[in-house]
DNA sequence: ACGCTGGTTGCGAATTTCGTAACGCTTGGG
DNA sequence: CCCAAGCGTTACGAAATTCGCAACCAGCGT
């Protein structure tokens, strides 16, 4: 899906601020509120961006992190990403290439909540062989999003590869 | 600050669905729209809690997002954490324990800037004494907010969230 | 007892969202 | 060439939500 103009900046005034209505969006980028509504709910249906709440997890009474690094059966990384994401406690799932076919960040309670997470669920996945557990010392960044790239000036397209997804 | 079982609903629900309105969550849990506003206002200025809108790098225009596993002498890695962390492109570091000593994910427009970042930049830190890239090829979760714990023993448990409007 | 501060409710006014109809534009067939 | 279909957009009234109070009720320190 592609974006223009009026999605980047629906998406960075969220960035800011996911509560701000619609009316003060479009008034801002000069269009009618239902077009904000209409992009709005397409940008969501496509998984481009959505609206979340976002609690700092130290203050809400989690002190264990963990990121694993799991091993999968060839063909099966959709599939194992698919059902680890369902967890409650993962708060990032993505596949990779490398030694490690999939990344799984998790917020636990203690120990006891990340030993039963792993034992008892992690490992009951089929097509997973093997994972690696690093606990996470300490967050240094967390940047809550991205910048949104600049819009391409005029029409020129964007200088690179021809968009070949979906 | 401490969390009641109402600021955990709260957050719960808003992680679901961050423009859920405030009357609903009201009912829900039936307090008054009043309480649930005061409520959201406190823990955004405590800095508990934010809702914003998030995106998929990867759909917004950067094309390479890459996580570093770094391995770093002994004593430096806070100072290298400190350092990588001033990377306009990186979006995580965390310091961890295991095989690795820092996980860095950098989102690039493309590999010759990334090739740029790894060379030129990451390995011209002292510290840092090897590095090993996993290419991120999807995000597959992405939530930014981490489940609510489950109230103090003694308080009730909480029944299943209703599914957040489609 | 007193006054304070923080937490909570209620209510009407202002604002926002929602549902829907209408319009234009492009695309693909016949 | 014309029509039908689908998407993107606007307009507008109705419904729902948020906002701005004022009032009230604790608990707490003096």
């Amino acid at each position: 899906m592609d974006l223009d103009d009026i999605d980047r900046q629906i998406i960075a005034q969220l960035q800011g601020d996911g509560r701000r209505p619609f009316t003060q969006i479009a008034n801002e980028l000069g269009v009618s509120e239902g077009l904000v509504r209409y992009r709005v709910q397409r940008l969501t249906r496509e998984k481009v961006m959505q609206v979340v709440g976002i609690a700092d997890p130290l203050k809400i009474g989690f002190d264990l992190m963990v990121m694993v690094g799991i091993r999968v059966t060839p063909g099966m990384v959709r599939e194992v990403a698919d059902r680890v994401g369902k967890f409650p406690e993962a708060s990032y799932v993505a596949s990779i290439g490398g030694d490690l076919d999939l990344l799984l960040e998790v917020v636990c309670r203690d120990t006891a909540h990340f030993a039963d997470l792993l034992n008892n669920r992690l490992h009951h996945i089929e097509g997973i062989t093997s994972t690696q557990t690093f606990l996470i010392l300490e967050i240094h960044k967390m940047a809550y999003g991205w910048g949104v790239p600049d819009a391409p000036a005029g029409e020129r397209p964007r200088p690179h590869l021809p968009v070949p997804r979906e």
